[in-house]
DNA sequence: TTAGGGTTAG
């Protein structure tokens, strides 16, 4: 390149051809070359030599490739003055790709009118700015109104048609495009296929994402972090971490996005094994250890419960973002260590970080685990001094901590109050009247949420549940259960059975608990036998209760309070024996039987 | 062409 420069040194007789052949070879040189493009044009301007609209679509391309807004804006007002390219398609298209490129789609799609005859480029270029907007809908109706204009698509209409369909999870526009690509003989191209995978994999098509993925001739970093992010959406978080090892084990390095993907498959594992592995990984191949990577670092440790090297990561990190401390206070959170995260919020305002919302929903959820209604209050209050009354999911929160913290009143009024209610915001009211034994009325939210047309989920169901096992209304909970199943096809999961099985027992229908017990996969059973158990000393089965016991005591052989319980079951049956032989067996395992406590702010 | 902290239950 350079000695391509020496040869137009060399040229004494330069004119804008040959400024221009060097305009343009810079810019088809890569990233590194091209702002000298800018710096030919001068020294052409300097001879009094007159850029042409083919100088200017270089220049053009020049500065949508450094994302040069201002050089960009130059040369479309110099492009003005003189008369250059007006309604012309090729130069209007560049232009429109340059605004878009350096993020002023706005303008790019204001041009879109301005020219006389379109070819698919400048509809291209219009969808282009669409999707930059984050309009994916609008950039699916321009594709229809240029299809009903007769204009052909092309591969880049059609791939650009593809990742709407992907943000927008419309399965049938997205394989009707695929269709229309097999139909018109398209080649499809390695860009056209990683959208299509990715198409395939947001709508939950993931067979079909993988088919796509392994008939791919050559496979990159971004296949393979599409692949992968597809498997973690779709819960296949096993499967995002052998794509990881194949991409590695295929001599292709990964890059941020794919150990991001690979900590996020970890922590859904909870593989802390692996997760230093992948720190490992990080250090040994000099990765940018930069915060994007750290606050999933940390996000991995916090869920793998340990908290401690999370907040090595966060200690090491020079410059947190929001993000550090939100994840830092998350992981707290998430261990229960509710002081903790309550006190980074405070150093992270003594830092003069701004927080927002997210941030906001980590505290109040650490101020709902203390039972601090004053704070709450606070919290609730600076919501309307800054404008986020209004934020669902910081709404959803505080009516749940009012409602724990005892004012149902309040989480019911905010409830009511609201502009836009999610699902989410339905199961917290409904759960906050079920945790104060109104079963009634959490019934009655219930059929309301369901005539406003907004469909219920498991969490609907275990709150609806809940509600009814704690107010003693066995029927309706098992016209609810068989509604989940038959009517909203909802699979029972292991907290729906826990539900049923306590609904049963405080009902001292003990027999039909038990049988639901079974249903439980055995190593997540402890839980209902706990609640069965407690029911058998309630209503007097002590032979069901023996039963039991002995079964806690094989599924929890560590936990020094299935022993109390069931030494408890032995002494008010009066077996002396047995409760010295627990006891023995407490000893010469060497745990100790610790004191329950319970936390809560007085009004 | 890809990727990051969000509310709810138990």
């Amino acid at each position: 390149m350079r000695d391509a420069y020496k040869v137009l040194d060399e040229i004494t007789d330069r004119d804008v051809v040959v400024y221009t052949s060097m305009i343009t070879r810079y810019v088809q040189s890569g990233d590194c070359l091209v702002h000298e493009a800018f710096d030919v044009a001068r020294n052409m301007q300097r001879e009094g030599l007159d850029p042409n609209r083919v100088t200017l679509v270089s220049l053009l391309q020049a500065a949508a490739l450094l994302q040069a807004l201002k050089e960009g804006r130059m040369i479309h007002g110099y492009a003005i003055r003189r008369g250059i390219g007006c309604s012309e398609e090729v130069f209007e298209t560049s232009l429109m790709d340059m605004y878009i490129k350096c993020g002023d789609p706005r303008t790019a799609a204001s041009l879109f009118g301005t020219i006389y005859k379109r070819t698919v480029g400048s509809w291209n270029a219009l969808i282009a700015g669409h999707l930059q907007m984050g309009q994916p809908l609008e950039a699916l109706q321009v594709i229809s109104i240029m299809m009903r204009e007769s204009i052909r698509p092309d591969l880049i209409t059609l791939a650009n048609g593809i990742l709407c369909c992907a943000d927008l999870k419309i399965l049938q526009i997205g394989k009707s495009i695929h269709g229309y690509i097999i139909q018109s003989g398209i080649q499809l191209d390695h860009v056209a296929t990683t959208a299509l995978v990715d198409m395939y994999s947001k709508c939950n098509n993931l067979v079909q994402a993988r088919i796509l993925f392994d008939r791919m001739e050559k496979r990159d970093v971004t296949s393979y972090n599409v692949m992968m992010a597809g498997y973690l959406q779709n819960e296949f978080a096993c499967e995002a971490v052998e794509a990881f090892i194949e991409m590695v084990g295929a001599d292709i390095k990964p890059n941020v996005g794919s150990i991001l993907s690979l900590l996020s498959a970890l922590s859904d594992l909870k593989d802390v094994r692996r997760g230093k592995c992948a720190l490992g990984y990080v250090i040994r191949h000099e990765l940018d250890m930069n915060n994007e990577i750290s606050n999933q670092f940390i996000n991995m440790y916090a869920k793998c419960g340990c908290v401690a090297y999370a907040r090595q990561v966060f200690s090491r990190i020079r410059y947190r973002d929001l993000l550090s401390w939100t994840s830092m206070m998350k992981g707290y959170v998430y261990h229960g260590n509710a002081d903790e995260a309550v006190n980074l919020f405070h150093m992270m305002k003594s830092e003069k970080l701004e927080h927002d919302s997210v941030a906001l929903i980590s505290l109040l959820q650490a101020l709902s685990q203390l039972g601090c209604l004053s704070l709450a209050k606070e919290v609730h209050s600076h919501l309307y001094r800054v404008h986020m009354e209004r934020e669902t999911p910081v709404i959803n929160s505080l009516i749940t901590i009012y409602a724990k913290c005892g004012m149902l009143d309040m989480a019911r009024n905010l409830f009511e109050h609201m502009t836009y209610r999610c699902l989410t915001s339905w199961n917290s009211i409904i759960a906050a009247y079920g945790m104060h034994g109104h079963g009634i009325d959490a019934l009655k939210l219930f059929e309301r949420m369901k005539r406003v047309s907004v469909e219920p989920d498991e969490i609907t169901f275990t709150s609806i549940l809940t509600a009814c096992s704690h107010s003693g209304m066995v029927e309706e909970g098992l016209q609810v259960y068989r509604s989940m199943t038959e009517e909203y096809c909802i699979v029972p999961r292991e907290e729906h059975y826990n539900c049923m099985i306590d609904l049963f027992s405080r009902a001292g229908r003990l027999e039909e608990a038990f049988d639901l017990v079974k249903c439980v996969p055995s190593r997540q059973r402890a839980c209902a036998l706990v609640a069965l158990l407690a029911a058998c000393r309630v209503y007097g089965n002590m032979e069901m209760g023996e039963e039991i016991g002995r079964l806690i005591l094989d599924l929890e052989p560590e936990s020094s309070s299935a022993y109390a319980l069931v030494s408890n079951l032995f002494a008010e049956g009066g077996k002396w024996d047995e409760v010295a032989r627990i006891r023995a067996m407490v000893t010469n395992r060497g745990l100790k039987m610790t004191a329950g406590y319970s936390r809560i702010e007085l009004r």
